[in-house]
DNA sequence: TAGATTGTTAATCGATTAACAATC
DNA sequence: TAGATTGTTAATCGATTAACAATC
């Protein structure tokens, strides 16, 4: 079993590798990447021994091979279909960035509640009626549910996703899901990282921010 | 030292507390709060001993007050200036963001490298050359900064960031920063979540994504 | 008072790292 | 071969939890 920690350092060599191999490198040492990474060069070794293929000793890893791998054990050496529930601000820029596409991430479909957006068209997307989630996702193209719906609307859009038979979701509402234990949800809730980085800011200088600022008085807008 | 590990419980107690509070509940138990959120009683109270306030034994935490020690702990009694660097896409839809504001955490300057989108104005916020980010940001009135602009550029932005003072960042890039050890960066990398959630697909039914189609062959866009 | 839950210590668990034989 | 680095075992470290005296 893999820990949900070791998933993410294998995300995160792999995209480093992908950037050592543009650079035209093609060996690298355990060592190496430990020192780009902050990490330990023997916790380096002991995640990259979760892939069959072994590093040479005395030389090291080669880049793409070990690339090719990596890519084979994440999932990510093929694409994934994604349907983006909302399509509001947020749900547009996420939409568009082309990011996800790159990586192997395609938008196939596209829900919303709101009669004024249904049947606009997205590059070749059609937004859709909320309530065609399970008859559409029913189609089996689709793999990942990234939503971005507003707070109240987030867990009936999960549930309706989960009787879909979605079980990888990543949600950008601050709000904690409750699903069966098989399914996964990542969080993207931005109000929760700056509130994270608040800790850091007043635990450094007091408490102080520097400005007289009161939330109790800040503008509506 | 409070790990950072702690830090994200901490916020996440609070968020639930406010949860509660809404309900009108007044009283609330270690017990109850772990139940909720997958965690152990002990793990919840040895969190909430970190606050000086103590809850009352046989009885529970009062969570108002609770709610509001918490705040202060975790420094979101107050209102904090962000500077949002990039201001496309991704950025408008962030800036637009609600949860921001409602949480505290204020926009007050924009910038960006692209001469169309100079002085234009988000609310009452000029969008300004990101070569004046060192000179705006000397006022003191900005602590967290926002980065949402293409990877190429996020090194350099967070160069300039931590060389005008900043030292906390939130970062939309699929990059690591090198940043000096003092200064936090959050990751909020929306094409890394979506490769996680890919692990677990594929590790789930072997790796068959259940459509042929190949990364290699599909659509430009 | 009796019942319940706290804060905290000591025990447990899991994750990280040091060390080294194997080997390119 | 000599030097370097691997994969992995055993030791260490840190985080989680069980248990319980204190107390509302």
């Amino acid at each position: 079993m893999i820990s949900t920690h070791t998933v993410e350092r294998l995300v995160i060599y792999r995209r480093l590798l992908k950037r050592l191999e543009k650079n035209g490198e093609r060996w690298v040492t355990s060592r190496k990447l430990a020192l780009i990474l902050s990490k330990s060069p023997a916790q380096v070794r002991k995640d990259l021994s979760l892939i069959g293929r072994m590093g040479k000793p005395g030389v090291g890893y080669n880049i793409p091979a070990l690339r090719e791998d990596l890519e084979r054990l994440i999932g990510i050496d093929r694409s994934w279909g994604v349907a983006l529930i909302g399509a509001g601000n947020l749900g547009r820029a996420l939409f568009y960035y082309s990011g996800f596409r790159k990586e192997g991430f395609l938008f196939r479909a596209v829900f919303d509640a709101d009669p004024e957006r249904i049947g606009k068209k997205w590059e070749d997307v059609i937004i859709e009626d909320s309530s065609n989630i399970r008859s559409r996702l029913s189609e089996g193209d689709i793999h990942i549910a990234v939503i971005a719906v507003p707070a109240s609307a987030v867990q009936g859009v999960a549930d309706k996703l989960v009787s879909a038979g979605i079980r990888e979701m990543l949600n950008f509402a601050p709000v904690n899901l409750r699903v069966p234990e098989d399914v996964h949800v990542r969080s993207a809730d931005l109000a929760f990282e700056l509130e994270n980085l608040a800790f850091f800011l007043s635990s450094r200088d007091g408490g102080n921010p520097g400005t007289g600022d009161n939330k109790k008085n800040r503008k509506r807008v």
